[in-house]
DNA sequence: GCCAACGTTGGC
DNA sequence: GCCAACGTTGGC
């Protein structure tokens, strides 16, 4: 049952990392979102991110930075178990299965733009200008995205 | 590789 | 609770 609108979002990585092909590659398109060690960040999946909300896959630090497909959530908040690996990277000994701190939620892969939206282009629209994306020294992974900045984006993309 | 802009940590 | 030191992100 939808309790409300869908919300929106942006979430990024590094394409060297986990890019957007590798969304695609994996079995039925999805996978779960690990290793965001951020408070907000967090919040926003554990307190906002509801099932069916729309999500932009943005590359971050690479040569070509910006949007480069769309995906979904499907699976809400629960417990990032890659916190309790002392082997993994995301490795957080702060964080127990008896008292989590981190979550992820699991994403699926909907659709890859046939260009790459670029962060340099988006700078230039006037119609973007409120993206939390493009404020001043914004490093948030995961960001809120209006509607209306969602359509535009699809858009430029098409 | 540089570095601005943040976020986190920990001594006090 | 302050804030200096340190770590990270990510564009360039």
């Amino acid at each position: 049952m939808q309790h409300r609108p869908l919300q929106h979002w942006l979430m990024k990585s590094e394409p060297g990392v986990f890019g957007i092909e590798h969304l695609q590659n994996m079995p039925e398109q999805r996978d779960h979102w690990d290793g965001i060690r951020n408070y907000q960040a967090r919040n926003f999946m554990r307190d906002q991110m509801s099932l069916g909300d729309p999500i932009f896959f943005y590359h971050s630090n690479c040569p070509q930075p910006g949007v480069t497909g769309t995906m979904e959530v499907v699976r809400t908040a629960y417990p990032d178990f890659t916190a309790w690996d002392p082997t993994s990277h995301y490795f957080d000994p702060k964080s127990s299965p008896q008292n989590p701190r981190w979550v992820m939620v699991d994403v699926q892969f909907r659709s890859r733009f046939k260009r790459v939206v670029r962060l340099q282009e988006m700078k230039a629209c006037p119609e973007l200008a409120d993206m939390r994306l493009l404020q001043r020294g914004n490093r948030l992974s995961i960001l809120p995205v209006t509607p209306k900045q969602w359509v535009f984006i699809l858009n430029l993309a098409a």
